[in-house]
DNA sequence: TCTAAATACCGACCGTCGGTTTGTAATGGA
DNA sequence: TCCATTACAAACCGACGGTCGGTATTTAGA
């Protein structure tokens, strides 16, 4: 088949590092997932976010569903980089190393919330729960060992006292699952003003969540400190102001 | 536009009652979606299988998506007064209603697990999570208020202790949630022919989930029996070895 | 009982989407 | 300098979900 002369005044061609590309390619593509959910992001809708064609596209992904790979892949990384860190660098007995994880983990998690708006893009739009289910499964599941080796550890010292390991860590992280429904909650009362009201909600399910990994973890009540609402809070307002 | 006449030997035309006919449509999709998954059943194979043209699908349902809604309705109104049955049908205190609760629910998704095949068709297949997670979700959330008022009830009766009876029952239903995973596995023995096996591990984990709620209800060690294996262990042979 | 409105249904057709193919300009090693 | 490889462009394709004009059957009103 013949093909047309590139038109003279057409598209510039530039050349990247495969790296760079398939990055700058996947970067347009996560704005635009975070924003309006997978299924309403059309490849087309790519192509244009990241000045390529359809032949260069494919060129360094398979399938619309590469996208999804690499930019789950990518999270889980992160996750389970910023858990191995905060796990290294924790001290003391089962129960203060398990608190500063807990702690670490939600400044992760609130920092990068207000950075990037992951939790008010991703979490608030419907039709975008398949996006964020596929993510946090896959981060869970990553950072799943490092919690259950935490919890194992507490036992082996006696610290803790469990049914079942991985169970135990199973149903902590799926209960914190949970939490997505009141911080979506505490974020349109936050983005209606109220921002102390949402802070207190938070609050309140944090300290709650608190009192049963105390229970799963066989701790007297008031062990587990999971009430960092200081960080949430500083997201809240991170989100409902957002500063350069 | 002009038409053809409609081909002399063409397809019958068979009327039925607008009810009728969208359970009819309602069941063959049903079973191609359990059997292939979500995306790789089109609209065209619905079609063929319910035996209507695209016209008369159109006619009764607006999208595609109107399926799988109903599909999700029809398990959620199901699941629910089964819950309000089982739940009506208890008597005692606090403990032994919730275990009878337990119990009556356990038999429910075993016998529907053994008699449609629902969850070797939609758990097994990757590709189906999307799926099963509507299916699930929605079901959940319909038994979740019946879930929190026994729990309610047993606070009030004194007989059980939670710290947030929300997040308990919450907590309750995400970690049975992960029996899937559990169940997956065993299926996957089970019909490698390690039936026993397959039935212990099924039994390990609902030991150890009943213990985990023990702890969520402030109850002693052994108070809440979830490990009515004989239920499951039959699911499994009835899977297994398919009667008539 | 005749007729007209309502409605269940048909199937060709359409726009769009994900993906393929064919062709070309830049790059770098020999 | 040549040429193989790579990075990209754009025309193209089949399939999919959905629409639309039209037809057959039932139902309601006089």
């Amino acid at each position: 088949m013949k093909q047309e002369p590139p038109s003279a005044s057409g598209s510039r061609r530039v050349r990247m590092a495969p790296d760079q590309r398939r990055a700058h390619i996947l970067n347009a593509a996560q704005a635009l997932f975070f924003e309006r959910g997978w299924e309403d992001v059309t490849i087309s809708d790519v192509l244009d976010a990241a000045g390529i064609s359809k032949g260069g596209f494919y060129h360094h992904f398979a399938a619309k569903e590469d996208l999804l790979d690499a930019i789950v892949q990518r999270f889980t990384a992160e996750a389970l980089t910023a858990a191995q860190a905060a796990r290294a660098a924790t001290s003391g007995d089962a129960l203060a190393r398990f608190n500063a994880f807990l702690a670490a983990s939600s400044r992760w998690k609130a920092e990068r919330g207000a950075r990037m708006k992951f939790f008010t893009d991703v979490m608030l739009r419907p039709g975008n729960d398949i996006l964020f289910a596929r993510i946090t499964a896959a981060a869970n599941a990553a950072v799943m060992p490092v919690l259950i080796d935490m919890i194992a550890q507490g036992v082996d010292e006696g610290t803790f006292d469990v049914p079942d390991t991985a169970l135990v860590g199973e149903t902590i992280t799926a209960m914190s699952q949970g939490r997505r429904v009141t911080l979506s909650d505490a974020l349109r009362l936050a983005e209606g003003g109220d921002v102390d009201r949402a802070s207190d909600i938070l609050y309140r399910r944090l300290v709650a969540e608190g009192e049963v990994i105390d229970r799963l973890l066989g701790l007297p009540r008031g062990s587990v400190a999971l009430s960092n609402r200081r960080e949430y809070g500083l997201m809240l307002r991170a989100i409902v102001n957002p500063e350069p």
